[in-house]
DNA sequence: TGCTCTTATCTCGGTATCGAGATTGTTAAG
DNA sequence: CTTAACAATCTCGATACCGAGATAAGAGCA
């Protein structure tokens, strides 16, 4: 049994014999990478036939499991999204115009906005989500269950010490 | 012990408990996206400290790791990189004006096009691809090494699950 | 030779993202 | 109450990427 990244490390293993031994995190990282953009090229497919692009879908999940009243900061999406300021400006704008979110000015601190789902942000990330899973199930269903749960939770100890945050 | 994507899951689970069965691809997904854009934010930093961008240092080490005479096809690029032809061919074209790549016409077949590391080329990516490894190690420097090891074997089957290809 | 189908690469308009700096509001010190 | 420091968000130019279509070369067939 061997894949993509067996394949890349034998290339690396002969062209540069001299840093044979400090290559076994590509066996990771490589597999890791590969398989977030296979994953992301099928989600973004999926949030397609809903009307979205990937990062809206990314907010409004975020929103949504949130839980009520649904509604974050954009300094929250920040942490929780890992990408910059100026793309969630963006991303809020373009889903403000389509109906799916509103800017809710706070009264204690006029600094912040609050982003909201609206009505029709609900539904719509309801049904997205649903789909979601579905797309998720299907990626997987050539493997065995088990096996999906021990890679997941070796995965955890990486997360931790690479410095994963997310919102509180 | 729980990381980022425990707090997801959790969260989905309060908000969504009609899809609960449904969550556990999250598990690995979501550790999958995650610890991708973290490794490629330090891979760009790294890249950038030789000059590079990503997607450079990406067809530099492609070549590299082909072995002599470190030259590849256009299309090899496609299936190896994951990317459009539109973005290869602007790589190549950034590159080759830094001088690290040229690019050969074949006499055999005039459409093909080879993508070769010139000299500079080869030197560059030497350098780059040694900080590289570097920068992994030090990435998975608090982690059992037993348990960075379980980890990439445990993805080798979903890789191969998903469809993934390399060169050959 | 002429025609069509296929293959390989390139062109180019559209777009999401980055990231540094600007803007606006808050807090604390003097 | 003024000023400075800090905080939260937004602005905007630059850029890498996508992706559909264009271009160019080879292959098969009459």
């Amino acid at each position: 049994m061997s894949d993509a990244v067996d394949a890349i490390v034998d290339q690396w293993v002969k062209e540069r014999a001299d840093v044979e031994d400090d290559l076994w995190p590509v066996q990771l990282f490589g597999r890791i990478q590969r398989l977030a953009v296979v994953i992301e090229k099928s989600v973004k497919a999926n949030a397609a036939q809903h009307g979205l692009d990937v990062g809206e879908f990314d907010i409004l999940s975020t929103l949504q499991r949130s839980g009520p009243p649904y509604a974050l900061t954009a300094g929250t999406f920040l942490k929780a999204s890992m990408v910059t300021s100026g793309t969630i400006t963006n991303r809020v704008d373009k889903m403000e115009a389509k109906g799916l979110v509103e800017r809710v000015r706070d009264g204690e601190d006029r600094r912040t906005v609050k982003i909201r789902l609206t009505e029709r942000g609900q539904e719509v990330t309801r049904a997205a989500f649903t789909d979601h899973l579905a797309n998720y199930a299907r990626l997987l269903a050539d493997v065995d269950r088990d096996l999906v749960e021990k890679a997941a939770e070796s995965l955890r100890p990486v997360l931790e010490a690479l410095g994963d945050t997310t919102i509180k």
